[in-house]
RNA sequence: GGGGGAAUUCCCGAGCGGCCAAAGGGGGCAGACUGUAAAUCUGUUGUCACCGACUUCGGUGGUUCGAAUCCACCUUCCCCCA
């Protein structure tokens, strides 16, 4: 069994899971890299730097560019990209709703028109299996159909019934192509079912049947609000095989972290870091700051006085403010830098906590703070 | 010395009798962002007693029911000729 739980209290759960590319020390947080590298111009050499312990990729887009064949041909992911520990790769699930526009669903999969040239592209379970398997990922997952909240029911029980139908179908090319190389991908199934939970939990008992190395709840944070998102998911998580890793996709603010990790859940990634540094917003011990405010004009103080990151340990607020207002890309990279650590070092502690048996007190302080602007 | 052109709200720059508090950029200020079509997008940017009123388009004085827009002079800047 690649996970072995050292601690709970309560549902949270202290883990770690083996991986041929090293361990993961869980709860975690994936580090989004989706075009290969994290945005905002960070290296693999940078990543040590973050506690960074994976790294996700995108099917969709490395399929696209440079394509998947050529990676494989490079070596795979971890040799093309330098970084050498855990990959989870997505299977372009997510593209299936945030192209809503570009694309045309049926039984066998997905047409998509391709974002940088329109050309049309198939992609159904075994094509992302396949793909998946060309970039050497660690951890595949499954094909799947991420759809908006709100959502009918009916359309909601339609969709995640075929998103089970072709789970079956990715474990079974997966199987395949393991045999045939005889490289073990692991391969984790994908929860739907939007905000019903009668859905969620029909779902996630035939998809446990499956016996796949984790379960993700995907589909959340797509419009609908926090509380629905932790609704389901304490609706799901009883119905979640113990033994597995539990991801949840695509998910989220620090509180919404440490929400779902006092539900269960154990694995995490979030555009949100990278993408809120880039536009100025830095995460912090006493909340969220946008630096673009002229109150930093003249702030000597480092971003998060708290914070014992490179960027901190270094710069000042006023200094890196003047960096964004200059278009300076030295801001969004030392940005980027800081927000991915507070999410590592955020998720480090969490696992302290649960080690010490003080997860609870830790929620109960965090929570408060920090989603709260300062 | 002669001839021609221009001065617009923080900046650049449209407007050339009423639909102009004045297009569009830039800059400023603020907001959004949750398995990344995002170094992006949105709002706002004369004043106030703000669904209305008031003060603005180099200055002064005119023409007109009405002027950023027309006329006269003044000031400053640019170009060409000597």
């Amino acid at each position: 069994m690649p996970l072995k739980i050292l601690k709970t209290e309560g549902a949270a759960r202290l883990c770690v899971f083996t991986t041929p590319h090293g361990d993961i020390k869980t709860p975690a947080f994936m580090n989004v890299a989706t075009a290969g590298a994290i945005k905002g111009a960070l290296s693999a050499f940078d990543l040590s730097e973050i506690k960074c312990q994976v790294m996700l990729c995108n099917t969709y887009h490395l399929h696209l560019r440079p394509g998947d064949e050529l990676i494989r041909d490079m070596g795979g992911l971890h040799s093309f990209t330098g970084w050498q520990g855990p990959i989870l790769t997505d299977s372009g699930g997510f593209q299936v709703f945030s192209l809503s526009k570009l694309r045309k669903i049926s039984e066998e999969g997905v047409w998509f028109s391709s974002h940088i040239d329109g050309r049309k592209l198939f992609i159904g379970p075994e094509e992302s299996m396949r793909i998946q398997k060309n970039l050497g990922s660690t951890i595949a997952m499954a094909f799947d159909e991420c759809f908006e909240n709100p959502c009918s029911y009916d359309y909601a029980k339609q969709s995640s019934m075929r998103t089970v139908r072709w789970l079956h179908r990715c474990k079974k090319e997966m199987s395949r192509l393991n045999d045939k190389d005889g490289v073990r991908q692991m391969l984790f199934g994908i929860n739907q079912g939007g905000t019903y939970e009668d859905l969620r939990i029909q779902n996630m008992r035939e998809i446990a049947q499956l016996n796949l190395d984790g379960y993700a709840i995907g589909g959340l944070a797509v419009g609908e609000p926090a509380q629905d998102m932790y609704r389901v998911t304490e609706a799901v998580e009883p119905f979640m095989p113990k033994d597995k890793l539990r991801y949840l996709m695509g998910v989220g603010t620090p509180v919404n972290i440490l929400e779902s990790v006092f539900r269960g859940i154990d694995l995490f990634d979030c555009v949100l870091p990278p993408r809120n540094a880039r536009h100025g917003h830095v995460f912090t011990w006493q909340g969220r700051r946008n630096l673009f405010n002229k109150k930093y004009e003249r702030d000597i103080r480092p971003l998060d006085e708290q914070c014992d990151c490179p960027v901190c340990c270094r710069h000042s607020r006023a200094y890196i403010r003047h960096l964004f207002k200059s278009g300076e890309m030295l801001a969004m990279r030392l940005c980027v830098t800081h927000n991915l650590y507070f999410y590592n070092t955020l998720m480090e502690r969490i696992r302290e906590s649960l080690e010490n048996g003080t997860f609870s007190a830790f929620y109960n302080k965090y929570c408060d703070i920090l989603d709260k602007r300062v």
